[in-house]
DNA sequence: AATGAATGAGAATTCATTCAT
DNA sequence: AATGAATGAATTCTCATTCAT
């Protein structure tokens, strides 16, 4: 019995990495289930065993990859007790993470973030769950007195995602070319310390300079 | 004959704004070109006598805004002669301008850019052309003193446009319910100064942080 | 009222050459209207106010052909007098005329003659007249005692346009590659003295070689 | 596993059936390939199962065609060792059986031969080989004496083929009306006796009459 | 008489999903 | 549980022909 269900799971396993590698280099209506069926060597019929459909399929992945993800950063982040180089961990280990797994970040950033009904699915929990943590990390952070409480945390967090997820995005259409974590020391300096120079006066943070910011909307 | 122009540009204008629409509220794939023609109040067959093919339409679609874009922008920056109120208009603009496109939004953030051809469309190189302008009031800014000149401009560029792209694609993906543009200021004020509290030491520009950031690749 | 009359008629033929080359190179579904208008310099509306449709123009091709085919050969044919010489002058003309006018060529031989239609249309009352005409020039031979009388003209036209439409045809399939008049002498042989080796018996002529041929229907 | 196979081969025997029928009546872009998969009485979707496209499809048909024709023939030759007899068995087994399958015979003389790509396939390629078995008995011919040596081989095959091709053409074209194989010992007559009157004198073959056709090209 | 923009019917092909074996 | 043959809906694109100017 047991030995069954192994086997089940293999099985699935096996789906989901030929499913992975045919995702990542098609958009989800290019890829077919033929290609991942030939690719899993199982006959087609034999998806339908364990995914409802095509979708269903589609959005397992970060599903298995999300627990993996979390796994290992815990892992990382164990004995690490301040903010400061929580955060870095996390940058760090989110570049690294996709590099490994350029396939599987092309259909989670290009196709699958982007898909209407991925919001709505129960992988999608596991994101949020994820951003949760982050908010945590950073919260604690402003807490040690590391990071300005006078943003939210929201908008600290939504600038550090934002930044890796464009760097990501970036590193995805330029395929590959560069090193996903090339002057990963400088993303953190530029996040942390922002673009202004010393020299330079405040910028929005002054009352002058909000006036000068007229927003119409 | 000049009438006969007229005429023509103006059915142009018309299928482009029904493809907006449907392209907007579909993936490339979903969306048809029957719907399209039905929107624009025309047969089909007309379409293909304005553009190739349903990608052609596709990636007309941008070519046409994004000159638009840069024409309504050049008018805001004139008269604006520091760097650092071009930049802050720039992003004030480029908020803006997709809040008052969201169909169009929609379609270039998350199906076009993400697109395998489209990097290789003519119209691609209307976006490398606004990336250069940015890099120039970045540079100008470098020059003038106001940003840091420690970190490359390239840099620079894509934190400022990562920021730009993350908070757009999250709007979309929050199917618009948030104002885009709400917190504008914050926005600068974290591109700028960077999440590190006032009180805290330098995070990545000093030496001793700069090892604490073991980079494994 | 004459110069207007001119005027068409210069029209007409001006889309009949065009319709030759295109008609030439494409099968009669392949060829388009839109680029016989192009070749011909006018606009495709144009087409249909001297020619009904499509297959009335493809048909229209070989009526203007044809009689200036006749024409032509009718002056070759001019002072000879004996039927060998006659024969002999029409396969020359024949592979001559097509040789000149290859696009043609291929559009009567391999679209028209096998198309459904042709044989309903006004043109083709022309090539049935042709046919008649050799026709005649055999039975003159047979008149003559220059051709067997024991077989019937109609069989012996048959073998010799049989022959040339091969001949032409594998020209044409051969992207005309050999000269089509090359052996034209050894042709007239074959047709005038048959592949039978003079040291042979009779084939076919003998009451016993009949017998050998053993026809089931 | 054998059975499986052979459901495979029928389906395919069943859809070339159909295809037959349906190209035989209809030019290659008349035929539809929703009217085959009806005949067939199977969806429109199984035809792609076992066929690339509709060309391949069209293509296929001689395919099949020519080895049944050939596996036949070499039947009917086997006990026949003079090239007299295997000749006159191949012209009347030609004839035999494209009047056994005149769909096929429409297919393959009207469209088929007569398509730009066929002489690329691979299809092709069996005709090819049939036309040098023809050869073969022909340079059989004239070694046992039995025909003319000083016309070459290619000459006299092109003649008879010619014959063969004229009147299946013609017998096509009539819609069949006529009996393709009446006087067919006429034909052969033809081929190997000409058209010359045994009274006259030699036609082409006496330096006299080779001056007599003056060849301007 | 000439134009050429607009039409819309028509056909090939793809592929996720089902289901009998 | 696994298979893979069969399905058929769904969609792009072409092009002869029309007709208002």
């Amino acid at each position: 019995m047991v030995k069954q269900h192994k086997k089940k799971d293999l099985r699935r396993k096996q789906i989901i990495e030929a499913a992975i590698e045919v995702f990542g280099n098609n958009s989800f209506k290019e890829a077919s289930i033929s290609e991942i069926a030939q690719r899993a060597k199982i006959a087609e019929g034999t998806i339908y065993q364990y995914f409802k459909n095509k979708e269903d399929l589609f959005f397992s992945i970060p599903a298995e990859m999300i627990e993996e993800f979390w796994d290992e950063l815990d892992l990382h982040l164990q004995g690490i007790h301040d903010s400061f180089n929580k955060m870095s961990k996390f940058v760090w280990f989110y570049l690294y993470h996709f590099k490994m797994n350029p396939a599987y970040a092309r259909s989670m950033m290009l196709e699958m973030r982007v898909s209407k009904n991925f919001s709505k699915s129960k992988t999608h929990d596991k994101v949020v769950w994820i951003y949760e943590r982050v908010l945590e990390i950073i919260k604690e952070g402003q807490e040690e007195g590391l990071i300005r409480k006078d943003v939210e945390g929201y908008a600290i967090r939504e600038m550090l995602m934002g930044m890796l997820e464009a760097r990501l995005t970036r590193w995805l259409l330029k395929d590959e070319k560069f090193d996903l974590m090339e002057n990963y020391g400088e993303i953190c300096d530029l996040i942390f310390n922002g673009i202004k120079s010393s020299a330079a006066s405040n910028w929005g943070s002054s009352p002058q300079s909000m006036k000068l910011l007229n927003i119409a909307n």
